[in-house]
DNA sequence: GCAAAAGTGTTGGGAGTACACCCATGA
DNA sequence: TCATGGGTGTACTCCCAACACTTTTGC
């Protein structure tokens, strides 16, 4: 039985105070006009988080290093894509913020879109990337308490307001800025401070952490 | 490309007070005589969960209502199978202990061994099934804290400790049963009293409950 | 000085652990 | 009546949410 294997990413970020995911808009039949998550055909010899790096790397050029990626589940329902059995194999990756990816580098438009708007249906997702998608939100969500995700949506050195922020906007919810910041300075592994400070917006200037070594939280952040 | 798709299976249930899962010895190259986690091809009109729900009755003749099966992972390396390049959907299945299987049914040996053998190294499994296998049990053992899947290793109406010694057999620890006791039947949702009670021991009877309907637990239940 | 953001101290209540104790059966 | 496992009561500890308070900057 000959089936085609593709990789498609959810590749969240964070901008204009609200979670953002890459779509790109199609220009071919089925589905053309519609957005959709960016994706490709797995190569020959290439494993399958390999071609989930390369379609990361054709779409906003950049390298892993940055770039949190984890295989997010696999879909294969037997009409999802009309053309041809196609298995998919999706990806969710999480990036600090990015600048608009550079226009026609892949015939067809990628931008940054509010994941709000995409799953609430006023602007329907081709094929069935819009359960994957929710599927990658319901992730990154999860992940978010027990884990040190959070900080793949921070730049290299990051505050704890900005932690904090990224959890405030993935969550939705307000979170005590003194007790948040008790307890990931107080998680061991969480946040390696680097010594240095800033002054981003007025007021007392914080302290710039790095993300530290650890791959659980416990206790987790609560929301 | 083309590409094979199939569905491996990683059965577990807990037998003889440890937690073993099926496999099946191979009849022919590559591995010939190793064991390997069962699974075959899916087919042309088949969505993939499908493809697990039919392995699994193939295997077990056990129709899917009183088994847990969830999508573990996709393993795709570009030669984790020799012959072919193969990308394999991994299920995991949970479900009360079971007789041995048929003999002869597939014309390979189907059995029932120790996880602990097969991940120790010491009876080498096909593929990269020891990988697959390794992630079946780490999902299993973190699901068992903060969701109802315990229950699923237990048959359609079970005592407290029936349900303890699931925790204790997947985790291997030891739990206080008392405190154990007062965790689930407080946690709401978690189980449902049946009324009626047993005797299988000796002891005093036990009430029997069904597993209820929460798909969450929390407080988790800690190890 | 005042506003704004960072960070610390304190406290009261809730949750979990450890374990003493009582209950219901079979032999 | 004793052994065995089921189930409840209770005290102590630790954690954590809530919030008052102090620190350090820009204007």
């Amino acid at each position: 039985m000959p089936f085609a294997v593709t990789v498609d990413l959810v590749l969240l970020t964070i901008r204009e105070d609200e979670l953002q995911v890459l779509a790109v808009r199609r220009g071919e039949a089925p589905f053309r006009g519609r957005w959709a998550l960016p994706g490709g055909f797995v190569r020959e010899e290439e494993g399958l988080l390999e071609a989930a790096q390369r379609e990361l790397a054709e779409e906003t050029g950049l390298r892993e290093r940055s770039v949190h990626l984890e295989q997010l589940g696999t879909y294969g329902a037997p009409r999802r894509d009309p053309r041809l059995r196609v298995v998919s194999v999706a990806y969710l990756a999480l990036a600090a913020e990015l600048p608009e990816p550079a226009a026609g580098t892949d015939a067809s438009e990628a931008r940054w879109r509010p994941v709000a708007d995409l799953l609430s249906g006023s602007d329907r997702l081709a094929f069935d990337h819009r359960e994957i998608l929710g599927d990658g939100l319901e992730r990154a969500r999860a992940k978010l308490e027990y884990s040190p995700l959070a900080t793949a949506f921070c730049a290299h050195e990051f505050t704890v307001a900005e932690l904090r922020h990224v959890y405030e906007v993935v969550w939705g919810t307000e979170l005590d800025p003194r007790n948040f910041h008790r307890k990931v300075t107080g998680s061991p592994g969480f946040l390696m401070p680097t010594g240095r400070r800033t002054t981003r917006n007025g007021g007392r200037p914080a302290q710039l952490f790095r993300r530290g070594k650890a791959r659980l939280l416990n206790p987790p952040i609560s929301r």
